[in-house]
Order: C-alpha cells, then structure tokens, then sequence
DNA sequence: CTCCAGGTACTAA
DNA sequence: TTAGTACCTGGA
C-alpha cells in the first residue's frame, strides 16, 4: 500500500460516525465507497496507508476526499471548540474531520436514512449496493459500487417492492429520475459553489421524501456547507439538554441560532457534538 | 411475540 | 400555521 504522514485526524471516527454510510472496518482495514472507486485505508499511528481500486495510487482522489480544502482547520477548530460541551466532545473524540462526499450518493443514502435508524441504513445501502451496483474485486474479495443514479431511475415497480427500502424506495426512485431527466443536478451544484445556500435547500426540499434535516444532511455531508447543523433526533437533544432549547422550537429556529453561534462552522459543531453524545447516551 | 429507532407527507383544525 | 398520524424495516 501506498503511505503519508497522517496526524491529527480521527479516520476511525470520521469515517464510521453519522457523516457516512460507506464504510466497513474489517480487520484493521478501513473499506469504503466513493464514486467509481473502493478506498482502502489503514492507519498506523502518524502514517496512513491507502489505496485506490480498481484505478490504483490515485493520491489526489485519496486527499481530496479526506480533506476540505477551503476551510482552515485550525481556525475553524479556535471558532468552534467555543464551550465546554465543545471541548468535552473534542476531548472524546478529538479531529473527527468532515469528508467531501459525492452528491448524488450523498442525496439517495440519506433519503435512504430518513426515518431509520444508522445501523438499519448502513446493512440497506450495502444490501442496495450488492444487489444494483457494479462489482470490484479486490484480493479475491467482492466489494460494490454504490448504485449508478440511472440504474436506480430505472427501477421497476417489482424491484422497488423488492429492494427492502419500504415506502422510500419509491422517494429514491423518483429523486433518480429526477436528477436524471433535469437540470436540477447542475442548478444544485452551480448554486453551492456560489454558497447560495437557501437556492439549494429549495432545490433539494423541491424533492418529495427530502424534508428540512435531509436537506440540511445533504448540503453538510455531500456539497461541503460548513454552517449547517442537521438538528436529527440527537441534535434535537444536544440543543435542548445543552444549549437551553425548547422541545417545541422549531427547525428553522434552531437552524438560525446554531449558524450565529457556531460562528459559521455549525456543521463541523454539529459533528463533534452529535458522535460525542451520542455515544454518552 | 412485542417494542423500539428514526423524518417526512399528508390531512384537519 | 400547527397538531396529529401513518408509514417500513431490522434488530433487541
């Protein structure tokens, strides 16, 4: 396997926390999807050992993936780790990371996610993948692709009865078709690059089975918002036990408070705070 | 077997 | 605009 220096990075946590659903650890080895390509990595201490398949050594494809560009994380990390309930989460689990996950993957995992549990979402996504994505093997182990967006637009009425993803599959499906047959991709991806962040909550909310937390998932994990805080069941919890929240308040309240509090980097907030409580609960 | 986790769409007030 | 309710699956 390839190597490079590696420090203050959690690969563990980055990778199998609530950010990402497409990554198994097995036997030391941390296996995932992304795009066209399975990720092979391990971490031995301050050296992180990687590979790509099928196209191999693609370093560029590695980086990019485990590192957001333009945010500055030590100026991030003095804006952010801001309290006490920060700096226990830190303290916990301290350089989990934000990856840069690819958007149309991103979408349809976390349509897939709504309403279901992480564990239920992680073995419906593999089960997908094994069923409708494209095969690669690696040390004569069968590893797949995330489905192709065509392929799931393409769905019959059997296989979405069929693919165990109940009353969403026919969400995944229609979302498929629409990225498929519109510009809506396009319009998404020109309006993030712009940080025009209310255009591509609207865009992505326009999509039935998205509502305000997916879309806010999906703007955080897959289009690289750093100042969106996807208030789910526990985030709900951390704004009410913590942050002197009421039950009743709603979303887009929560949603406004935590952009000015978190200083811009409510997203990276979010994730420090969410796998830390999470696990204490 | 029952119970639980987990957001969104839809309808009625 | 808000409150209530149905929904689907896997796992404990």
């Amino acid at each position: 396997m390839n190597k490079i220096k590696f420090d203050n990075y959690n690969l563990h946590v980055t990778l199998l926390g609530g950010q990402s659903f497409s990554w198994i650890f097995d036997d030391g080895y941390y296996i995932g999807v992304m795009q066209n390509k399975i990720l092979k990595l391990k971490q031995d201490n301050d050296i992180l050992y990687w590979q790509t398949y099928p196209t191999q050594d693609d370093e560029k494809f590695v980086m990019n993936y485990l590192y957001r560009g333009p945010v500055h994380y030590d100026v991030m990390l003095k804006n952010v780790i801001k309290d006490n309930h920060l700096k226990s989460a830190f303290n916990k689990y301290p350089h989990i990371r934000l990856l840069n996950q690819e958007f149309e993957h991103t979408l349809l995992s976390f349509l897939i996610s709504s309403n279901n549990s992480i564990k239920s979402i992680r073995t419906r996504i593999r089960k997908l993948s094994q069923l409708y994505g494209e095969k690669i093997v690696i040390a004569d182990k069968d590893y797949y692709l995330f489905p192709k967006t065509e392929v799931l637009a393409d769905f019959s009425d059997v296989q979405i009865a069929n693919s165990g993803l109940g009353y969403r599959g026919e969400y995944v499906v229609n979302a498929a078709k629409t990225m498929i047959q519109t510009d809506v991709v396009k319009q998404i991806l020109d309006n993030s690059l712009n940080r025009n962040e209310s255009e591509v909550r609207e865009l992505l909310l326009g999509m039935k089975g998205i509502g305000e937390k997916v879309a806010d998932c999906i703007m955080a994990f897959g289009l690289e918002f750093d100042n969106v805080f996807p208030v789910d069941i526990w985030g709900r919890r951390i704004l009410t036990d913590l942050y002197g929240h009421n039950e009743k308040t709603k979303y887009s309240e929560l949603s406004s408070w935590t952009k000015a509090y978190f200083n811009g980097y409510a997203t990276w907030a979010g994730q420090y705070l969410f796998e830390w409580y999470r696990e204490k609960s």
